[in-house]
DNA sequence: TATTATTTGTTTACATGTTAATTAATATAG
DNA sequence: CTATATTAATTAACATGTAAACAAATAATA
């Protein structure tokens, strides 16, 4: 039996724990959370994106980004722009201030980037990315294992 | 430079994402969330666990703990008991109750775990942990490799 | 011993996560 | 064309995360 504090859960969020500090503290500087940096960082690199494409590039569920959107909207970071061809769609586009913003973070998200890759060799990295798509790909499939066992 | 999707943050967040849901939807037939989970599953290895021990355990912030330990403690799963020896410390227990549930939650969690763990091999899975651990451990240390370059 | 510092748990204020329901717009079936 | 289903974003209700401040108790120091 897995222990504990062995559990995929638990060892992703140890993880996460140790690493997440480093970027918090960078982004702290611009008065930007994480989330807030996630949107940013994906409008910087795709001009015009719904916000159902938003979710699916920042992992961030819909109703919470419905708040990130208003609060970068309220500091004229983003703008939301409804679509004419589909009036239920919504564009989330980063300000000439947004994107100004991309200079000055990128760099420094950049070497802290750089820190936590060169904790491990590239071969472990590859071995990581690897392992986790693998994990992940297996989950919500059927269990053919276990099949017999009803 | 390193891109956004293939940064530590997003490759643990969307491994989480993926395998978070499978435990989720066990805990909700017990009415738990998995913060909950993660309290009762250290009191019933521990007995006796102040708040802090809990916190180090679980990986939950302290404020969080303070209304996680609360609505269980509405349930009667849990009791918070002061110290007698130093006033301040707080021990959080198992009621009976609360530990009935070890018996019903763990065997379906272990299958949830052993299905995780499935999904790759034995070496897959220590590489797994020894490369987390050593990103770990290599964060908020010195980086030795940069100090020229002040 | 009176003062100051530290520790433990909690509170506060605000941001986000989770799930279900809702609204407006569009697509589809009859 | 009209009732119905579906979709995109949002809202609602509640739980949790984050950072800072706090009160009470204990420890450390002058």
């Amino acid at each position: 039996m897995i222990s504990f504090d062995h559990s995929l859960p638990m060892i992703l969020h140890r993880a996460l724990d140790k690493v997440l500090p480093d970027y918090r503290e960078l982004f702290a500087h611009f008065d930007l959370t994480e989330q807030q940096w996630r949107v940013l960082r994906v409008l910087w690199s795709e001009k015009k994106v719904t916000s159902a494409q938003l979710a699916e590039r920042t992992l961030l569920p819909s109703p919470s980004l419905v708040g990130i959107i208003d609060r970068l909207e309220r500091r004229d970071l983003v703008t939301r722009l409804r679509s004419l061809e589909d009036r239920r769609v919504v564009y989330v586009i980063a300000t000439a201030k947004g994107r100004d913003l991309e200079a000055e973070v990128v760099p420094r998200v950049a070497e802290i980037d750089a820190n936590v890759r060169a904790a491990v060799t590239a071969q472990e990295w590859k071995a990581l990315e690897t392992t986790l798509d693998k994990i992940a790909k297996h989950i919500s499939e059927p269990k053919l294992d276990e099949a017999s066992d009803g």
